[in-house]
This record gives structure tokens, C-alpha cells and sequence, in this order.
DNA sequence: CATGAATGAGTCTTCATTCAT
DNA sequence: AATGAATGAAGACTCATTCAT
């Protein structure tokens, strides 16, 4: 009954708590500078045991950039539910660039774009992730195409391609920046609307 | 006389070739990746010789940076050079968008980045590199502003920015992308002339 | 039940092993000359698994020294058990002359005490190994002092420490002169004798 | 004329300039922690340059040692000159006693034993040093013995040597004791006394 | 499921010494 | 005499992973 559930919770727990002392680790580390044995004592289990829930530490980070998919669902929700495609992009825009713009997401895409150069698996992982919101966000802009609120774009597709590129390259470009002016989303609100209304 | 000179001269053959050798192996293995032995192998020198030249591993990164800096000479070059601001604009998108999709540019990118993260030095040479650019395309902004031909921006240096933002993501992307269907920038340039143009 | 017994026995001697083989090492080529792949293969272990057991190669200089304070109980017990003290000091002094004088402990102090000028962990080590003997001999002279068999010392701690002082530095030069023209021990006493009685 | 004079006068100031050095290395850092590039650094010349004036590193710890000697010359002189023997053998002692108590001279010692252990030169050189100060010290007390103010010693050379032992092992102590408590010299001298005198 | 000892190739860096200039 | 580039073995230590318990 609940015995084999509670095992079973038991055990998402341990890999769970695996996934957050890696993430730490990487985060504070990089993910070559990131031994198993400190993921291990960071997790509270023993070396060998790690080993009896991930079969390598480049299965430890392809789940992780598995979970990063799920924390991209917000913003794929933003771009489902709203009315005024306009209004959605800029909305959307906030809120991804203030997620993409957190230290943890740049630091852990950095060492996944790192690894996915070298490593097909963990390319198309991170391929994958990205593919949800620009399908997502093509639906917005086909949308605002039809309704002349956007202009019709050649490529929709390379359309939302650039939009998250923006996004993305605005994000990364801040956290990399020694200075840290903390800079608000306005310019880049303002550059995407250009970008895209009539 | 010509013996000084000749001395000088082959020492910077040394040091040039050991970058050579540290980039091609950077390119193809990652920084982390690749061991101080292979640098020195692949460079026809002695392990040990190698510290004669530099005091590091990440010395040799550190240089690969500065290097990477006047690549982008041309770039610069481009910004200054023509009249018509987005016809320049439009030129610079493409040169400087074919260059940064470059695999090599790329993936040195993220390794640079990768370091960049845990280390000051690194990123304060990733971050110049970038300045060079963003002072130039100011310049093409201001006049197009003045001249009629771009918008009235907001902010000028962070427009520049995002421009530079949206070249880089998309070269990033480009690169990144497994299926890897060569796209050309015609999109990319709309994209950018949409967000600048009148 | 005795598994793991016999598992925490296994494991003393694995270390004890390394100890063993670091030692002889340590003795034939020195603390510094000794290399820690050198300390494995002579304790028939891999290079990586020492480090199970010794965080450090000093670590296990350092447990030695340790080890070396329980070699020093035979003679700390000679000046508890005996009750006239010349005789007892008497008897210290030839077996802890022939103790000290012994190679292994020539130069394993020399070694040890090498460390101990840039390493404050080993000095106190090697502090706390001679204090035992100064306090153990201190109760020697004391009784022999109110006895009336000593004389009456103006400090009694430095003069317990005077006469290791003595034992010690003959030891040294015993085993450092070239001729190696076995001495033994009655010039010794002779000297510590004079110094000690009425 | 001069020209050859200046020469080897040059010659001989590069010889002692580098053995400064290596002194001040071999102190701050030991003999085996120091490099032949720190040493020729400290010296104010090419590495390369050092091996014309020795041949090893082994040959500079050795001119140490030899120069080590001349320092002993003015305890060897206050054996010589004075009438009184016991006076004498007292002022010796605290002389002799404040200079090996030196922290370069112990930590010296400490080196060069360390290498004589391994090495026949080196020990004897260092047993040369030491004989100088044995037969000086053997004239004081066969005065001394014969003037009445001294026992009458089986070997008067031994009881030299434990002379000079007591006094080396009471300076080393002094030394790597971690409290660093001052203590005179009146117990040491006490010590000795009572040792010889009648 | 859990442990941590075991492996040995791997890491970057320093070593004393030589040699062409 | 003077330079410092060149050598490559050796330095201590870490690595991801396996395996017996």
C-alpha cells in the first residue's frame, strides 16, 4: 500500500536533493570544477550512492537542464493565456528576461552550452527546452499578424527565433557585465516592440 | 645587429604558436577539457618550456581573449568607415553576424564566458571586447538619429547593446542548434532595420 | 556481528601499512625526498587510495610523529617505577641514549624537526612528545633532590630538560660523525652524573 | 695590474651575493623547498649564470656549510686566549650557547644535518666544523684539570664533545619550543659546571 | 539502497640542469 | 661571464567510476 509509495517518495526525495546539491555545486563551480564526491557530501549521501541514482555526472546535469524546461512553463503559459498579442510579447518579455537574467540561469546555461558543444545529447536537451516557447510565441505572432497589431513577417518562425535571441543575448550580456548597472527591461521592451509592431 | 632581432622574432613565433596550439585544442576539446600536455604537444614544445612562456593555463586563456579583441577589428572598422548609417548597419548585421556564427568564435565564446563567470580578470577582457563595439555602433546610431533615418532612441548605448544582444543570441543560437539548417541573416537584418528604422 | 570488526581491523592495518611503508621511506630517503606514489607501491596500495586514509602527505609525517610519543612509554615508565633516583636516572640515561642514538630515530627527528621550523601543527607534535619525559623526569630529581641525593637545582624543569638535552644532542652527534666509532654510554652517565649529584 | 685584481674581486662578490641568497632561501623556506631560480632571483642574476659559479645546488648548501665554520671562529678564540678555565669554559658557554640558540643557525643546522644524513660530504663537513671547537674546547679542560679546578675526566674528549652537545641540544630546544618562553643562559651554565667542576 | 575503500590515469605546476647564443 | 629558453621527469593531489560488503 502506502509502503511501496512512501519507498517511492523516499526515493524522489534522494534524487531530488542529488539535483539541488548539484545544481549548488555548478553554480558555485562550474560543472567541470564540481567533483561527485562534493555533489555527494552536499547531498548528504555517501559517493557510491550517488551512483545507485544517476549513472554519471553528465546524467546528473542532463536532468538538470531536463528540470530547466519546467521552469520555462510560466512563460509558455504567459504566451498561452493572454488576448492582446501586444500586450502578451511585452509581458512575456519581462518575465523571461527577468528569469534569463538571474544569476543561476546564465551561470548554468553557460556550462550547458558548454557541454552541449561537445555532446550531442545534452545539445538536443537544450535545444528541446528552447523549441516549447518558440512555438509558443509563433502563436502570439501569428495572432498579432492576423489581428495588425504586428507586421507580417517573412519568417514567423525566425521571428520568435530573434525575439528570444534578444532575450536571451540581453540576459546574458548583463550578468557578464563586471559594472552590474542594473539596467530595467524598459530599452529592451522598447527594442522588441520596434521590432515587431507595424 | 640582425641576431636581437632574430632572437625577438622567434620568440614570438613560440608564444604565437602556443596559442595556436591552446586554441585549436580549446576549440576542439573545451578549456576545461583540454590538458596543459596537449597544448605543449600539439605546439611542438616541452611541457615544461611552456611555463617559460606562460605563467599559467589560464594566462594562455587570458591572451586568447586579448587576441580575440582585434579580431573584431574589422567590425569596428565597418562601423566607422561608411556613410549611410543603416546601409552600415545593415553590413556590419551580416559581417558581424557571419563571424560570430563562426564555430570557432562560438565556442570560445562559451568556455571564455564559462571562466568569465569565476574569474574577474577573464571578464573584465570578455567585457572590453565588447565596449570597442558598442562605442562604434553609438556613433553609426547617433548619426542615423540625427540624419533622420533611425528613430529617436530612448537610450542610444543601450540600443547598441541590444543590437550586438540580438547578433550574438542569434549566433549563438545558430551554432547551438543541432538540426543545423543554414539560415541566412536576411531575417536577422529585418529584424534589426524593424527595430531602428523610422 | 565480527564483520564489522573485522572491517575496522582491516582498515587500521591498511593505515598502519602506509604508516609502515611511509616510515621506511621516510628514513631511507627522507621526509622530502620521499615521494607519496613511492609510500603506495611500498605499502602495495594505489597512489589515489592513500588518499582515502591520509588527507595529505604531511598528515602522515605527522600521525608518525604521533606514533613516535608511544615509543617514548618505555623510558617515561623507567623513571615512574624505580625508587633510588641516581640509579634510576641512571638507567634512563643509558636507555634512552641507546634509544635516541638508534638511526630510525636520528633521523626521523631530523626530518620531523625540518618540518616542525616551517610547520606549526608538527612542532607542537614534536613540543608535546618531549614534555612527557620532562615532566616524568622532573618527579625523578624531585625525590632525589628531598632525598638528598641530588643536588639542590635552582630550576628543576630546566634542569630535566638540560639533561634530554644532553642525552639528545649526543645521540645527534653519535650518529652524525663519519667514524662511527661505537662509543658507549659510561662517559654519558659519567657527565650527567657530575652534573646532578652532590 | 688591477684589472685582473678587480675581476676576481667581482668574481668573488657574484660568489657571495649568491650564497647570501641561498642562505636567506634555505632559512625562509628550507634547503629542499628552495628553487635554483629563487635563489639566482634573490641574487640579482640569470639562472643560467649560477651554475658558472657552482656546480649544484648541493655545491652551495656546502660552501654554507664550510662558511659556517669561519662563524665558529670566535668561540674557538675564547677557548684560546683566556687563563682562568672555568671562566673561561662560562663565557664560552653562554657565547656559544646565544649563537647556536640563533634562529638561522638552528634552522641551518636542522638543513644541513637533514642532507648529511643522505649525503657523505655534507656530514663531513659538518663534522669538521665541530672538531675545531672539540679540540679548543680540550685544551681549556686539560688545563683545567691539571690546574685543579676541574675533575679529573676519563676521556677528555668525550667529555668536550658532551659539552658542546648539551649546549647544541639545549639551542635546538630553545628553538622549536612552540612557547618561546626566553630563558637565560644561568641554568645551562649551572649545568655545566656542576658537570666539570671539582 | 547504502557505504566508502579501491583504482590509476588524470590534473597543473615546479624541478635541477643543460645549452645555444 | 652572462642569458633565459629548453628539457622531461617528478611533484602532490583529484578525478569519475567500480565493487565488495
Amino acid at each position: 500500500m502506502s509502503g511501496v509509495s512512501d519507498k517511492t517518495k523516499a526515493l524522489k526525495e534522494r534524487r531530488s536533493r542529488i539535483i539541488e546539491a548539484a545544481l549548488s555545486c555548478f553554480l558555485e563551480y562550474g560543472y567541470n570544477q564540481t567533483g561527485i564526491r562534493q555533489i555527494a557530501k552536499r547531498a548528504g549521501i555517501s559517493l557510491g550512492n550517488l551512483y545507485n541514482h544517476f549513472r554519471s555526472k553528465e546524467d546528473v546535469l542532463a536532468e538538470i537542464a531536463v528540470l530547466e524546461q519546467q521552469e520555462l512553463q510560466p512563460y509558455q503559459q504567459m504566451l498561452a493565456d493572454h488576448d492582446e498579442p501586444m500586450t502578451t510579447l511585452m509581458l512575456f518579455t519581462t518575465g523571461y528576461a527577468t528569469y534569463t537574467a538571474t544569476s543561476e540561469y546564465v551561470v548554468l546555461s553557460i556550462e550547458i552550452a558548454g557541454e552541449a558543444v561537445h555532446n550531442a545529447e545534452i545539445a538536443s536537451l537544450f535545444r528541446a527546452n528552447r523549441l516549447v516557447l518558440v512555438n509558443a510565441l509563433c502563436g502570439v505572432l501569428k495572432k498579432g499578424t492576423v489581428g495588425k497589431c504586428f507586421r507580417s513577417f517573412t519568417d514567423l518562425e525566425q521571428t520568435a527565433e530573434l525575439i528570444l535571441d534578444t532575450i536571451e543575448g540581453y540576459a546574458l550580456r548583463e550578468h557578464l557585465t563586471p559594472g552590474k548597472q542594473k539596467i530595467g527591461t524598459a530599452e529592451l521592451k522598447e527594442f522588441i516592440r520596434n521590432a515587431t509592431s507595424l
